[in-house]
DNA sequence: GACCGGCTAGAGTATATACTCTAATAATAG
DNA sequence: CTATTATTAGAGTATATACTCTAGCCGGTC
């Protein structure tokens, strides 16, 4: 693999597990086994290298949530979004961690990041039509759809967060992938008002399925 | 006032203006002309600056939360908890900013929000059960209640970030105290479906209030 | 007036961190 | 093989930051 790449790599990968902040460039060098010139002659600096990493995520999740226009979504549909999109959270979690000075920093990330957001929530409210359409939602206005689709945001992008800080004796163990997951149960909580009585039954099934409070070995649902 | 007062409330002010990692104990000393020699006779570390300042925060809210055992709760007791909330949430807004990166360094931190976060939700359920008592809410299962209190308690302690995110082209003016209080907008969507037939009109109508895209000159409602 | 304890100044330090510079080495093209 | 370009090493630097240390001041009390 080239350098430039496994740079990236290793710099999301420690990112992930210590936090931007503590995470330096000769931090990143020294995990390669390479030297510190190394690193700068493949990124000018620190801000490239995340700046590069975000637009990795921001292609992931852009594929995660595109939409099907020849057809209506169903149930499995709307499973598989939440599956995908906790899944790219969880793979570049140090992003929503430190974001708001990593925006404050750079210019480039701030603009870029604010049309990520927009076009997530549209993202997001086009969701919501096709699953209306495909009789899994009960009708909602656009007002509405917007301020549920900026709810599902807030939930879905700061769910790691509350993990973290809820969990506070152990120091990581709190963070599992599969306790991540459990967002899902969340964001299952904030739309079932809205399922329609055919399909309420089986979103309650599936939201049982991401329950709280069971430590591992819980059935996962069909995406 | 006390120079130590003086320190807390300084401290205060700029990691609110620039975030706490943006401000240095130097910083802090300097913009009160005092010496880094006297800011640290009266604090051993940065740490104990940013404890103090949060054990303010905890008992702000916790005022903020109490919750009437005599009587069930109305309207008004909701609205007045909401804009309180988010009262706090602005006077020390830039806690929730680095709140990861602290509670890694400091144990005493991590331990003590967990146990505020707790506190905070518990209140949250019991508010709600004070409000179907009051018939503003319709009854709700106890888990229903926590995943809802937990879904609030992500709104609210996030709205802030996302505001700031979500204004990428002005620096800080996306964030004012007004937009801040839009986020009572959005919680208020989120509870609407367990509104009473009773009360619904008139959260309907609270709610149109704080509705976001209207700069400045906001009607305020009664608390 | 001497003394004492709380308070303050301000120079100074150890460490960290982002980043640079030069020279050497590998890869590649002619 | 040679020339050129891409890559790498590694020592080094400028700056910042949290924090220390010593000496002095100031208000009150005996």
């Amino acid at each position: 693999m080239k350098t430039r790449d496994k740079i990236l790599l290793t710099s999301l990968d420690l990112f992930n597990q210590r936090g931007e902040r503590n995470v330096t460039t000769n931090h990143i060098a020294a995990h390669l086994a390479i030297s510190p010139g190394n690193l700068y002659y493949h990124f000018r600096n620190k801000s490239d290298i995340i700046y590069e990493i975000f637009l990795q995520y921001q292609r992931l999740v852009g594929s995660y949530l595109q939409i099907p226009d020849s057809r209506p979504l169903t149930l499995d549909d709307m499973m598989c979004y939440l599956e995908s999109v906790f899944d790219g959270l969880w793979r570049y979690r140090f992003l929503h961690r430190d974001l708001e000075y990593l925006l404050d920093t750079d210019e480039r990330l701030r603009l870029n990041y604010r049309d990520f957001t927009n076009r997530c929530l549209i993202a997001m409210e086009r969701i919501f039509e096709g699953l209306v359409a495909g009789g899994v939602l009960v009708p909602l206005s656009a007002g509405f759809r917007t301020a549920m689709a900026l709810n599902v945001w807030l939930v879905v992008t700061n769910w790691m967060a509350f993990l973290k800080t809820a969990h506070g004796d152990q120091r990581e163990a709190g963070v599992s992938e599969v306790r991540l997951k459990q967002g899902i149960y969340q964001v299952l909580t904030m739309e079932l008002p809205y399922v329609t009585d055919t399909y309420r039954e089986a979103v309650v099934a599936l939201r049982e399925q991401y329950r709280p409070e069971w430590p591992g070995g819980l059935p996962r649902p069909v995406c």
